[in-house]
Order: structure tokens, then sequence, then C-alpha cells
DNA sequence: GTCTATATAGAGATAGAC
DNA sequence: GTCTATCTCTATATAGAC
């Protein structure tokens, strides 16, 4: 409203959070690889070289996108490991995860499916969500556990991808996702918690 | 093994079929638009006019894959829509569809999940797997089901793709994938079931 | 059926004026 | 801080020989 150099000249790019804005609804829409830097920039009205003076190259746009990602794991890692181990835990720490989740998360989520590629490919640069998430699930579940109870836990944990993706293409709106996110993660734990001999 | 031209040339293409495993493998790996047809073909050997030869466009290989995959969802969709409306049918046909998930199937998911935008690209042409799904959810839930319901219903359905998105990056193998899933299903339909005046 | 050679287009990125 | 102009590279796709 009231910036320092904000005399309005176009309803377009005057910063660096209007390109972040555009560029995840086109990377999410289109898809990264298929969204060229010309269409970011003419969505804002404005031409490639504008854009690369606030970004150095493509990627780092969407790096830039991420990295807000990254620090709310690591806050939930934070968290996580200050709780007392009680068996009501995994549950607990869900729930309030997916209380956390804004609808910036749930766009970022977006991104980060529709992008897997390109995510990985961070990842092995320095981002590393998932691994920053296998922190978490070594904090959940114990340091003698199987496979497969690590993955129970990655999945009650993981109620909001899940929703995402199966709300994908549907009418359902964030409300709707969240709330099934939810369900599915009490109806995980207490599988969870009732599963002492299956098996 | 017994083909008739099988004279053996070299360790690469020669047919159709081996194409299609390679671009599978790489597009999983690498993503669609990061993988260019000269990488398939180096893979295979050969050179980019060969598979110019078997196929018309890159798109078209991506294509052919998705092909078998839609098939099988709509023999899905026939088998519920042959079954009577019991309670139980949710559950039941999930697990039929976890139990027949072949290796093939999974790759194909995992092809699937790591290029969602040219996936919707082909939905709009022609392809529509989703769109195929979402009649086996018409056919699973009543007429006036709120979004809500229908969404609980996809996600107990679609447990596969969910234990594929929680398993990424992780040691687990196409066996735990799978009994994870069906363990969620199992769960999430339990939940269901009882779930008459929850909200 | 696979090759070499090439047409064509579009991408990411930079230089330098304003 | 944004522009015009341009460089360079790599992609998809085709033509025509073998």
């Amino acid at each position: 409203m009231s910036s320092p150099a904000a005399r309005g000249r176009r309803p377009a790019a005057e910063t660096r959070a209007e390109i972040l804005g555009v560029a995840l609804d086109l990377f999410t829409e289109k898809g990264y690889e298929a969204t060229s830097v010309r269409d970011i920039s003419e969505a804002l009205g404005v031409t490639k070289s504008a854009l690369y003076y606030h970004f150095r190259n493509k990627e780092e746009i969407v790096a830039s996108l991420v990295a807000e990602r990254r620090e709310e794991v690591r806050e939930l890692a934070a968290w996580i490991s200050a709780q007392p181990r009680t068996p009501g835990l995994v549950r607990e720490a869900a729930l309030r995860w997916i209380a956390g989740t804004t609808p910036e998360r749930l766009a970022m989520m977006r991104l980060a499916q529709a992008n897997q590629p390109v995510m990985r490919r961070l990842s092995e640069d320095a981002a590393d969500v998932p691994g920053a998430f296998e922190e978490v699930v070594g904090l959940l579940v114990g340091e003698h556990a199987d496979e497969q109870q690590r993955l129970a836990v990655r999945m009650a944990f993981d109620t909001v991808r899940a929703a995402l993706l199966a709300a994908q293409g549907t009418a359902a709106t964030d409300r709707d996702v969240l709330e099934a996110a939810r369900r599915a993660t009490v109806a995980l734990t207490r599988a969870e918690e009732g599963d002492t001999a299956d098996r």
C-alpha cells in the first residue's frame, strides 16, 4: 500500500514477492519445466530480463519457494524432540502439524507434488524437505523399528499430502482436504495402538 | 525369445517394448520434461531417429505407457458396478484393487506421480485415468454424498498412491508399500463404518 | 529399421542502454 | 529496475541415404 518507492506504474511486478506468487501458480499448474521464464514475466507484464535482476536463474525461483517450507518442518522436528515420548505422540504431533497447515503451506505442497523431479534435484543440492521429515519419523518411531512400522508412521503423518492427492481434480476445498486429513490421521493412529499382535 | 526376426544384433532396441521400458525408467527418475528423446535413445544404444520410427513424437511414448493403466481402472469400475451395493463394498473393492497391484502397475503409479503436469495434459486430450477413477467413486458413494464423504472414500481407495508417496526416498520395498496400503485401507474403512454421528 | 544430416524453434541467460 | 537486442545451446522433429 504505502511502500517507499510505490509510485504505482502498472498492476505488475514491483517486488520479488509478486514474482514468487506468479511462479508458484504457474509451476503448480503447468509444471516447472513446462513453464518458461518468459511465461512468468509475461504474466507479470514485464520482460524476462526484469526477473533476472531479482533471481540469478530459474532454479533460484523455485528454490526460494521451497526454502520457507523447509523451515516449517524443522520447527516441527524441534517441537517433537522437546516432547516426552508417549504412545500417543505420533497422533498428537500429526494433528498438530495438520492444524497448523495454512493455505500457503497447502499451495507449497501442491507445488512439490506437481514437480517431484525438480524437488529431488533441489534436495540433492541443499534443501531436503524429505530428509527433514525423515528426522521427524526417526524421533517418533523406535530405533529398532522395521520398514513396515516406519512406513505406517509416515502414512499417519502424511495424510495432508494423501488427501491432496485424493482431492486432485475434484471440487474439494482446502477445508475439506484438511478435515479429511485429520480424520485419516485419527483412523491410522487408532490402528497403530491396537496393532500389537497383527501379523 | 523366439520372435520372427530375432537375429539378435546388439543388446539394444529391437522392439517397441524395450523403448517403453527405458522410457518408463527415465521418465520416472528424471521426469518427462527433463528426459530428452536423445536420453532414451542413447540408453538403448541407438539414435533418436530410430525412436521416431516407432513413435510419432515424444508424447506418444508416455501416452502408450499410460494407456494400459487406463484399461485396468475401467475393469475395476466394471467389476464394482456388477456388485450388489453393500456397506462393506468400499473396503472390499479397495482391497481387491490393492491385491491386484502388480509391480508394473506400481511402476506406472510412480511414473504418474513423478509427472503430474504431463499426465494432466494427456487427460485433457484423451486418457483420463482420474476421470475413470471418479467413475469408481460415483459407484461406491451415494448420489447425495457431500465432498467430505466422497473424499473419504477416495482416500480409503487411494492408499497405494498414499503409501507410495510416504515411501518415497526410503528403503521400503514394493511389498512394504502394498502391505501398508492394505492396512491403511482397513483402518480408513473401519472409521467409515463407525462414523455415523461424527461431526 | 536405423543411420547421418539438418531444419526449426524455443529455451535460459547476459550485455549494455536508459 | 526494466528495457532491447543478442548469444548460445539444446530440444523436437524431419528428409533422405543405406
